[in-house]
DNA sequence: TTCGGGATCGTCT
DNA sequence: GACGATCCCGAAC
């Protein structure tokens, strides 16, 4: 039975993101208890996103809005925002308090609470649950209206520390055509030969 | 197996 | 008023 009642620490949340992203979150379980149900699953896909400087970031070039307002928060809570008017999206803020970085949960390889996912996702096939952004918000019960700002050091929204280590390769991101030189930044990662990986 | 369109609304111009 | 850090389904090959 796994155990799911570690967190991980608050100073690694505030560390360098692509420390935290690779050496920490990789791997790890991302764990939610929404409406009385633990769902959670292994964070095999991610990307990494930089305020200061990446034009594919939402707070590019530190531009503090109320929708970006989160990501300007100290490592450790969650920036959860909505997209084509119908998907909501978990990032991690990472860094201190005042810069604007974060991980993009792409994808999970499912590990609790399987049969609750299948209920909100309308799907049974396992494969399909948690293998992209906008799906595991929805396995997970994650929204921006309930969820952003979230502390993820909390009992609703954590994440325990990963067991073992796995190998990762870097690619660049998703759907981010916009971001001139900053669209081919292999700043996706992933772990190689795992199913549960939106895009290889 | 790949491709293209539609769904649908918060956010910024 | 335009445009997404997406997903799903159906059509074509």
């Amino acid at each position: 039975m796994e155990d799911f009642s570690r967190r991980l620490a608050k100073e690694i949340y505030q560390g360098d993101v692509f420390e935290l992203a690779q050496n920490h979150l990789l791997g790890a379980c991302l764990c939610s208890r929404i409406g009385g149900k633990l769902t959670a699953g292994i964070i095999t896909e991610l990307e990494v996103y930089v305020g200061s400087c990446d034009k594919a970031c939402h707070a590019w070039p530190n531009k503090l809005t109320p929708r970006t307002a989160t990501m300007f928060r100290a490592g450790g809570c969650a920036y959860v925002f909505f997209v084509y008017g119908m998907y909501n999206q978990f990032n991690v803020v990472a860094g201190p308090e005042g810069t604007a970085n974060a991980v993009l949960i792409r994808s999970l390889e499912p590990v609790a609470g399987i049969e609750e996912m299948q209920r909100r996702r309308k799907c049974e096939n396992i494969t399909n649950l948690t293998t992209g952004p906008g799906k595991l918000c929805q396995a997970l019960a994650i929204t921006r209206r309930e969820h952003d700002g979230t502390d993820l050091g909390g009992n609703l929204l954590w994440i325990s520390p990963k067991e073992k280590e796995y190998p990762f390769v870097a690619r660049p991101r998703i759907g981010i055509d916009y971001a001139e030189e900053y669209k081919d930044k292999p700043w996706r990662f992933y772990i190689p030969d795992n199913r549960f990986v939106s895009k290889k």
